[in-house]
DNA sequence: TTGAAATTGAATGTTATTTTCAATTAGACT
DNA sequence: AGTCTAATTGAAAATAACATTCAATTTCAA
């Protein structure tokens, strides 16, 4: 799978900011967006050092940070405690089975509309927000039922 | 203020499960209480340190993870990590200040009965939710404008 | 009043993340 | 291509938040 559109993207913040185009930034960039979902730094480190044996936790850390300014991905800090980082992109909220752990995510212009309109009602500008429903997934139901 | 309602609770929960009723937990819920709003446990203990000088961190964790196992706290873990304490009640929503930290509850019976349509397209069963829209309140919004 | 079981708190352990710092590297400029 | 310098790296140490251990204390049922 190719990355061009988000390691141009990457490439013009590192220019931008006169930052250095690195292979370990490359790597991690890579791994982080094959994963698609939601993962962990931990995972993205263990991910990438398949390949790159050398590149220690610190800079796992120190680039996620970095992709997160460059807005390619966003960190969310989930329930328990859990930090997870996701790829970035608009209006979408999470179903999180706390069975198994998969999430869902899932768009839904009411809820968006609804909240404008609390937002009107409390003056409140909003920024962004998180919607998350915990709950069990429809494989999880069943198992919880048996 | 008087708590009768939840000390009342609290002594229930600890009769229930054969645990015992301490000077420090007594302490600790009310500490918790009288901050009505969302708490930090380093703020509860700071505050419950007033009268009960000898009480540590130690007791105020354990205690707090008991009074959410009791139904009468929720743990609830914020953007950037920060985690809250607030007292237990249902189906409200915040609305998190960036700028001056304020939080804001809210209700919305159309996100309610939106959130139900959600669990059934995925076939979903929802056991909890949070719902968080970040921004900035009335008073800060006229100030950053300035 | 007694005694077993629960609780406490100081110290220590853990886990996730950040900071420090000496060594390395990218890339602009000869 | 070589030089230079600021940015980057990674190992180790530091930090922060929370959990666990354990000996001493306290609760409460008998």
């Amino acid at each position: 799978m190719s990355h061009e559109v988000e390691q141009r993207s990457l490439s013009q913040y590192l220019e931008e900011h006169n930052l250095k185009h690195t292979q370990q930034r490359e790597a991690i960039l890579v791994a982080f967006l094959e994963a698609t979902g939601h993962i962990t730094s931990e995972e993205i480190h263990s991910r990438v050092r398949v390949d790159h044996p050398n590149i220690g936790y610190t800079t796992v850390y120190r680039t996620m940070k970095l992709l997160c300014d460059a807005g390619l991905a966003s960190e969310r800090h989930f329930e328990g405690g859990v930090t997870l980082y996701e790829i970035e992109h608009e209006h979408h909220d999470h179903l999180v089975c706390l069975r198994c752990g998969k999430i869902i995510e899932f768009e839904c212009a009411m809820i968006e509309k609804a909240q404008l309109e609390i937002a009107d009602r409390y003056r409140f500008r909003i920024l962004r927000h998180r919607h998350e429903l915990y709950g069990h997934c429809d494989t999880c139901t069943r198992e919880v039922a048996e």
